[in-house]
DNA sequence: AATGAATGAGCTTTCATTCAT
DNA sequence: AATGAATGAAAGCTCATTCAT
């Protein structure tokens, strides 16, 4: 977060940092229409051809702004990541504990999901284009939660357990219902799947009988 | 292996299906040559030639009994996912009751992700090839998990609810956790991962003093 | 020399050496091309589709025995450098003398230039595209030459002298009329030219008169 | 330096002619980073944007005053090799006779170039890119010096003889020297190299009891 | 005059697929 | 059935040059 401020991002690797506003402003081009022709496309069938006509350059601009397809992959999946993060903490601001911010975080991941499609494809194929970016964009996640876990544990507001574990349990929950109910079918209200989710957290899946051992 | 004999225009496609015995053994090499290369280099940076190298055979072979790269993929989908769903089913055949099915079933599918590393990427790869093998594979999965969960349900073995969210939310868990500890990292002995689990499942995440709401 | 037999020169080191008769006829065909081509337009206008279209085969074709263009210059001046060597050797070997060999050298020389003319340019563009490989050429050229006219100082043929420093002079002057008389301008009798060189190297530059000094 | 006057089409060529002196600086410095950037790293793979980036200039700048890097190599040879002459001139005007002056002209050439490596590379190259200029440079050179091979026959200094052949045969003899003692290895003390040379010059390479035939 | 963004033709190289043997 | 040579479309990338400011 400090950091934000002070180093540019990895924008900066490009070739050429734009010196000019209309630099600026066609890198940004450039930018958003990887991030749509890679989010419709997939990483692998889109070309350099298809990002510039996208940005309405021509196809030499890209390189004067980026190093590679790949490189460009990784700026922007950090980017999106920040921009996911951004999201997530200002729609989880207002939670009183911890279940109402996994019930407000899922809700929003949702929505940002179906408002951003191209976020789960960009990601899931950077995982093999560059493994470490990916790793670190789910890592870095998963820091912060297990943190903000392991609060609500010592304020008594969640059993206590293997906070990592239990992270990336959510966060796979998260990843899949994302996948399932706000990319290939939209028709499950939120609201639902938030109930539920809350639901099994809140009380597990077992039914009171069955709920001993261990 | 019943249904190779209700599909045999997926499973068994190719240009020429084999009918000697030496061509059955050199398409089942190549095949599994295919699994090894895609699982190692990734389904686009392996060429036929990486594959038909590691088969032992000459790269034009690899047309006498497949259709193209993309084919082959899709026939290796569905015969992965044959395998792990037998594993998982002679894993969980003596479950008591759905949860401790629940803990079989995520056991075996870590051990099985660990001894199979290959069907992760060569999986999620498919998804931005051909989106629809990748759906079908998760959706037939689905429908026996929510028969499953529904049974259960019946027998008063877990809380009503909605099942088809509550089966995607723990395939999201299974493919995170198996991700992170049985490919990435694999220091954590499974049955600490499991344990969490099951107490998640068992008990929820809330502390008993934080479970009201709903 | 010895190893002119063990090793197949560095022919080896394409992506794939041919194993069949078709295979070495079309590397053949295509190396022979790529002499022409870089003779004519250049090594650095020359394209691989120049290449290509001048040996009769696909682009794709080249890739099939070549790494690169560049390896294949390296190649190219090589095998030019072989063949020269071998041309020199048989012109020469009936020469009574060192003198009688430097005529029948020099002659020898501008002949294989004139039929040859790509040679020269072959070389003298690979000095900056590799000037190791350049520097080689001339070096294990200048060696034997070294040796050959040490082995003349202590017959008494020639003077003595700096070999080394002699034999660079020499070639520097191979170089340069084959360069005028062989390539660029054709008209004057090789004759007339190895007479001047001849009476260079017999007599010297300086009148009788001026021969005192040093 | 007074043809500068005569060819201003070849020499001051450019868009626009610089008309103020900070516009001459201008075009001086990129000509000097030219001569630099072609001599460090080639013709071919010195880009524009190398030449204008050592010349502190942005990249348009360059073609305020040239025209095209072609034209630019042009001009550079001319350029070089003026200052070239104007050198050897210079260094032999003190010669008593001709042989005297082949030495200091030697050694003359052998210093300048290894002070001024990029001469030779930026024209042996310019001979590829264009043949004309190459060869212009060569025999105006050659043209002087056959006409003082031709004075010095004239007074007896040297044996009469083909002149042109010999120019070229000792154009061939500097160059060859140059490029091995003055820019690859330049262990050797040139006074080794020019009495050498001039023993050759002054006695011809035949031991005395070789000398008869023609 | 000077800047640096923008252009787009052209290049080398890859590789899934087909063909000839 | 098997081989390996041959294909050619397409990709990523470079860079001399032009343009807008």
């Amino acid at each position: 977060m400090t950091d934000a401020v002070s180093i540019p991002a990895v924008a900066g690797s490009g070739p050429g940092v734009p010196k000019t506003a209309r630099g600026e402003r066609t890198r940004a081009r450039i930018l958003k229409a990887a991030e749509e022709t890679f989010g419709s496309l997939g990483y692998h069938r889109a070309g350099i051809a298809d990002i510039t006509r996208a940005a309405g350059v021509a196809s030499g601009t890209f390189y004067t702004y980026f190093v590679s397809k790949e490189q460009t992959l990784r700026e922007l999946v950090q980017e999106m990541g920040r921009r996911l993060r951004a999201h997530l903490e200002r729609e989880t601001a207002d939670a009183q504990d911890r279940l109402e911010s996994e019930e407000m975080g899922l809700r929003a991941f949702l929505q940002y999901l179906r408002d951003n499609p191209a976020l789960y494809r960009v990601l899931q194929e950077a995982q093999f284009v560059d493994e470490s970016i990916y790793r670190s964009y789910y890592e870095s996640f998963g820091e912060r939660y297990i943190r903000m876990l392991a609060g609500a544990s010592d304020r008594g507001e969640i059993r206590p357990g293997n906070d990592e574990v239990r992270v990336w349990a959510l966060m796979g929950i998260s990843n899949f219902l994302g996948l399932r109910y706000a990319l290939w079918e939209k028709e499950m209200h939120f609201d639902e799947i938030v109930a539920t989710v809350s639901d099994l957290l809140r009380n597990g899946l077992a039914s009171a009988g069955a709920r001993e051992k261990r």
